[in-house]
DNA sequence: TTTTGAGTTGTTCGA
DNA sequence: GTCGAACAACTCAAA
């Protein structure tokens, strides 16, 4: 905890950056207890990521979700401002503006960011500005959890056994009511300016219907899925043809709700931690806490093989291939639906990301890291943390990762969690007539049963583009003898 | 230091 | 249709 901030007439800079809400705000509340005036801010920084710049989906989140955080602000009387550039920049600029003396945030663990920040306060600091960090993003600081000989986990079950030691009466804070404003006009940016949402019309059609971006809805969602759902989470939440998830991910990396925030309306909730659905849900709060785990203590996570026996392993060049996977075009009817769920919604069902991801590395042998990408530009729930241990995890190079012989099957998983097919045809329209028994390998349907559900293979619907049973041969031999040239 | 038990999510084959 | 075994060691974490 960082000291209260002495008492004064000059602003306190309030910096949102992941954490785009009023409850549960530790930087926020520590500004709102100095009784001082804030200057609230939002800065679009592109150039700090480096290679890890927003993505397209993401923008389009990030602009209702501003907008939302802005009308709160106003509700609150004050005023949200916006800038545009690298952050170091926009924050000396805003301080001489201001007159502030005082800069306060909540912590982010993307390694660009956290360069980014320690060279700030350092500066900032120097210039004799005071800087208050806080943790309003995590459970536990990844720096808390260790193992007894010191180090940090790699395996995920001891890893959620002791961090949930660090976990006291977990206790989140109201939102503030008011926020006291400066004198004087701040100029802002203009959110429309900022062309976050996508020029292209129907690109994000499909997002503004599944998505309430902001703190209000992620409450809404978090409440409606606690009160209603939890109790069959682990029944539901590999049916992607059911609204068996909490949907939460874009929410939560957004920071319009924290993790304590809900892990404390978990714990209040009727049959509370106690149910099997509670522990199996908050278990998957612990993976985030995990994948962020290590992405601090291993930044290298986002670019190379945690492992390194699997930088010997030769990639497949297929642009063809990473092209029909991206675009929902690779003849297995749950994996195109998957591909483009995500490319209409922004959003992909866990169980099916799995499969598609599968897909890509162990029957195209197609880099991870194009997997990664494009779930990057794609995702509304786009994490660096989340996706690269994901990815990682698939692809078996990375900590407490799938062994190389688990290789999903599209059919039979389409079978076992799309039993009705529903979710294929839902996103995988020219399919919607083919009966149960062949939705998941149309292929295999005589003629007869094509025909009368208009479906023309190789025109209509492309036929599979590797077959399975070969690609699984061929994935195990190339990747077991990954073991001979570690 | 050595030992020991354990480790998200699967598939296929043969009895 | 159902069930158990094989798939492959390897590394991690704690005692």
């Amino acid at each position: 905890m960082s000291a209260a901030i002495p008492a004064s007439t000059a602003p306190v800079i309030v910096w949102f950056r992941q954490d785009l809400r009023l409850a549960d705000n530790p930087a926020l509340m520590c500004a709102v207890e100095s009784g001082r005036p804030i200057v609230p801010v939002y800065i679009l920084d592109d150039e700090t990521p480096g290679r890890w710049k927003m993505g397209g989906a993401s923008r389009w989140w990030l602009h209702h979700s501003l907008a939302a955080l802005g009308d709160a602000i106003k509700s609150a009387g004050n005023t949200l401002i916006l800038r545009r550039g690298p952050a170091r920049e926009c924050l000396h600029t805003l301080i001489e503006e201001t007159g502030a003396t005082h800069v306060v945030w909540n912590r982010c663990y993307e390694p660009q960011a956290r360069h980014r920040d320690e060279a700030l306060k350092t500066e900032l600091k120097s210039r004799d500005i005071a800087v208050s960090s806080f943790n309003g993003g995590l459970l536990v600081e990844p720096w808390q959890v260790k193992t007894k000989a010191g180090d940090p986990y790699k395996v995920f079950t001891p890893f959620w056994r002791e961090a949930r030691q660090h976990l006291g009466a977990v206790d989140p804070l109201k939102a503030p009511t008011s926020l006291p404003a400066s004198d004087g006009d701040i100029a802002s940016d203009d959110l429309d300016d900022w062309a976050l949402l996508p020029t292209v019309p129907n690109c994000a059609q499909g997002f503004g219907e599944r998505w309430t971006p902001g703190e209000t809805g992620a409450r809404d969602a978090a409440s409606e899925f606690i009160d209603a759902r939890i109790n069959s989470y682990s029944d539901s939440r590999d049916r992607p043809d059911i609204n068996g998830t909490s949907s939460l991910s874009p929410h939560l990396h957004f920071g319009e709700v924290s993790p304590r925030q809900i892990w404390s309306a978990v714990s209040h909730a009727c049959d509370g931690v106690r149910s099997q659905g509670a522990q199996k849900f908050l278990s998957e709060i612990g993976w985030r806490e995990f994948a962020h785990s290590l992405l601090f203590h291993f930044p290298e996570l986002l670019e190379e093989n945690f492992q390194a026996k699997f930088n010997h392993f030769q990639w497949s060049k297929d642009d063809a291939g990473l092209v029909e996977w991206q675009q929902g075009k690779t003849g297995y009817p749950f994996v195109d639906a998957g591909m483009r769920q995500l490319w209409s919604t922004g959003w992909m069902h866990n169980r099916v990301r799995m499969v598609v991801a599968s897909f890509l590395i162990k029957h195209l042998q197609i880099d991870w890291r194009k997997g990664q990408d494009w779930f990057w530009d794609t995702l509304v729930d786009a994490d660096l943390a989340n996706n690269a241990a994901g990815w990682q995890w698939v692809a078996g190079s990375g900590a407490d990762a799938a062994p190389y012989f688990r290789i999903f099957n599209p059919i039979s998983q389409g079978e076992k969690f799309d039993p009705q097919g529903d979710y294929v045809r839902r996103f995988v329209p020219e399919l919607a007539r083919m009966p149960t028994k062949w939705i998941h390998q149309p292929w295999a349907a005589p003629d007869s049963v094509l025909r009368a559900a208009r479906v023309d293979l190789g025109t209509t619907y492309p036929r599979p583009i590797v077959d399975h049973k070969t690609a699984r041969e061929r994935a195990l031999s190339a990747f077991k003898d990954l073991k001979s040239a570690a």
